[in-house]
RNA sequence: GUGGGCGUGGCCUAGUUGGUUAGGGCACCUGGUUGUGGCCCAGGAGGUCGUGGGUUCAAGUCCCAUCGCCCACCCCA
């Protein structure tokens, strides 16, 4: 085999595509019942958009991204920073205070593939701009929250407020002093990150770092008055609408433009990428970014986890009868007029379809019943001689003749409708 | 970037201490029904055993290299 997908790049075959299109059919919906509508960008941008609003330092703008270097223009590995350029762009702010808007399609990122992880993956983000009201975020949270329930899967949402930049410095040196103290204990990689990243610290997976960190100071005791009062704001409105979460004080988000709330929906079932939606808050990116004093929320949530999810629950959708008529035509010149046949009830909305090699009638009944076909119409010489084709109804076996012409065409048609 | 595991027809796989034409299941095709699907039966097509080299009378099996994939770390949706 010489020519295949890269590493990390997934064809999703037929078969599949159907769960794809139930898992963005459902969000459509949710969405639109939130009063989200839908924006498509461009996937590729200039690297300086990304650079800017994803942090210069976070190892995705570092090592991750899809950069034609000579052009300076990458492939989207998020979808946020697309969506506020083209805010900015065309002025949205003017035209809507508050705009929601979400968007739907592929991300790359250059990182090892593993499970539930691949360079070109799909995601789903809703975001609202140009409101700092907590209702914002609690209204997101429930919009996500909806959506993963109609899907039937089984989540938790974790919650947590880096503050903002009138508290958080104050926490990282809090943060910093305490690691500084027990750097010895802590695994290589958390040495590292008290450099680099000191919250990273905080939601270390080694057992050992967690254990450290159960005693560090907590982001949600250090948080400014505005902060505090927004994050009890938003689990006032998360309680008001009846929905479940948890506070999880060690929960960072990797980007650097969070700040306030952050939180993600996460699963047990997907092995180590346990987030199946994720998101927070960015006030200050969209001026950040060269656009007007607009306040942001959004999340993001992961498509090829949420079919990996919905695969393994096992339930099997029967998939739905895909054709209404099967023409089965014995010989030439059977063969020839089901080829027009077939073009007319077509023409009238019907699914039909037939073996353009007209092989035996045995086996054209079982490509009918493989394409699960509601009825096959068989015409032979005998069919050809009375002016008239036989309709069999696969699931009754029960078979009646259909002349052919107009009436007939009638007939079949109301057969189809029948069917549905 | 770092670790571990695995590569046998389209898919899942058997292959014992190296030993005749690499076996099975699913799927596919044909026939059993001179024109009737699902079940069953019979037959058929389909494989450079990832690739290259080495050891040997003999390699799917042993050794080396290489490529690919998977899982985990990292990071994140």
């Amino acid at each position: 085999m010489k020519l295949k997908a890269l590493n990390g790049f997934k064809d999703i075959l037929p078969g599949e595509t159907e769960l794809w299109r139930q898992v963005e059919d459902r969000a459509r919906d949710v969405f639109a019942r939130f009063n989200f509508a839908e924006i498509r960008l461009p996937i590729l941008e200039k690297t300086e958009l990304f650079a800017r609003s994803i942090g210069e330092t976070t190892d995705i703008v570092e090592k991750e991204m899809y950069t034609f270097i000579d052009k300076q223009i990458t492939l989207r590995p998020e979808a946020t920073a697309s969506l506020l350029r083209a805010y900015i762009e065309h002025g949205l702010y003017v035209q809507k205070p508050v705009q929601r808007l979400f968007t739907v399609g592929p991300m790359f990122r250059h990182e090892r593939p593993q499970q539930g992880r691949l360079r070109q993956f799909h995601q789903m983000d809703a975001e609202v701009l140009g409101s700092a009201n907590p209702r914002v975020d609690a209204e997101l949270m429930t919009m996500g929250s909806m959506l993963l329930a109609e899907l039937g899967l089984n989540v938790s949402l974790e919650l947590n407020s880096l503050g903002c930049p009138a508290c958080r410095p104050a926490f990282r040196e809090s943060l910093l002093s305490f690691l500084g103290s027990r750097q010895d204990a802590l695994c290589e990689d958390c040495k590292r990150r008290s450099v680099t990243n000191p919250l990273r610290v905080l939601d270390c997976k080694n057992p050992n770092c967690r254990a450290i960190v159960a005693d560090a100071p907590s982001i949600q005791e250090h948080l400014c008055p505005e902060c505090a009062t927004h994050f009890q704001a938003v689990q006032d409105g998360l309680d008001q609408l009846g929905i479940v979460y948890s506070l999880n004080k060690f929960m960072v988000r990797g980007l650097d433009y969070y700040c306030r709330t952050t939180f993600e929906f996460i699963t047990a079932d997907l092995g180590s990428q346990s987030a199946v939606c994720a998101g927070g808050r960015y006030d200050g990116l969209v001026e950040q970014l060269g656009g007007p004093k607009a306040p942001g929320i959004g999340f993001a949530m992961g498509m090829e986890r949420l079919v990996l999810l919905l695969l393994q629950k096992e339930q099997k959708i029967e998939p739905p009868a895909e054709i209404d008529i099967f023409i089965a035509g014995l010989g030439g010149d059977a063969s020839r007029l089901a080829f027009s046949l077939m073009q007319g009830l077509r023409k009238a909305g019907a699914r039909v379809t037939m073996d353009l090699d007209a092989r035996s009638l045995k086996s054209q009944m079982k490509q009918a019943d493989k394409a699960g076909a509601r009825h096959v119409l068989m015409i032979g010489e005998e069919e050809l001689a009375k002016k008239a084709g036989m309709l069999r109804n696969m699931a009754t076996q029960e078979q009646r003749e259909i002349p052919f012409g107009d009436e007939g065409l009638r007939m079949l048609l109301e057969a189809t409708a029948a069917g549905r």
